[in-house]
DNA sequence: TATACTGTATATATAATATATACACAGTAG
DNA sequence: CTACTGTGTATATATTATATATACAGTATA
């Protein structure tokens, strides 16, 4: 499991490695039954508290992506992955929305949001 | 001046609020010179602290966007617009390379992608 | 000088983030 | 059965970010 972390992602430690995990749901790397890395180990290697993969972990219990079994493990629990891609989808759509707004009320133009849209899309796909 | 402040927007107050005002600096509904609404005045209009305010001031100063004259007010800066505008710019390129990257990041198309600006596009301009 | 505006400084409360450390459950080697 | 080593859990605590109340100081003017 290769997780990163980064002090320059202004986003909590526990929301970087719930990220991290999800995307590997999503994209296949992780599938139902999987083991996910046990909190200890992940917090030796990320030199972070178990503490605070603990609540990455809780975050994707929560959401019914993983489960827990005390003195087991976490395993990727037996999820629907096109439920949770739609829903991640309508998250994507959400921030878009917030960029184009922002882009909008800071006296960009339609054209130049456009431009911009097509520029990142060939640099990042 | 309407600046208005929301709960349900995640960011914080004086974050909010140094948005609101830099966007009316950057859309030319402040000219330099003009005087801001004094700490207090906008305190009570927006049932908030001064010290709250007092931050949004604080980064709006720091970005040489106002000056401040204690005793006297705040007032917008003899700034270069067009700078701070192709500052925001990059800004707005970075959040949309965000977006774009989580999208590719969770298994989205660059087809579904695309369909989603175009989507927002037409919603919000 | 009184007063009525400005911004400022200090001390404090609350919540979010991250931690250390001690505890409890599961499986297994002896 | 016991001891051990792996798993997750619970409690108490530190640090930082956000927001506050309140008392202080500068500026203008009636």
């Amino acid at each position: 499991m290769f997780i990163s972390i980064s002090n320059i992602d202004p986003r909590p430690l526990y929301e970087q490695i719930y990220e991290s995990i999800k995307s590997k749901i999503l994209k296949g790397e992780l599938k139902p039954g999987d083991a996910l890395p046990s909190i200890r180990q992940l917090a030796q290697d990320l030199k972070i508290s178990v503490i605070t993969i603990k609540r990455a972990y809780l975050e994707l219990e929560q959401e019914k992506l993983i489960i827990t079994r005390p003195g087991k493990g976490c395993f990727v629990a037996d999820c629907d992955i096109s439920e949770i891609a739609s829903l991640s989808l309508s998250e994507i759509e959400q921030q878009m929305r917030e960029v184009v707004r922002k882009a909008k009320n800071t006296g960009v133009s339609r054209k130049s949001v456009e431009h911009i849209f097509n520029k990142v899309l060939e640099e990042e796909y």
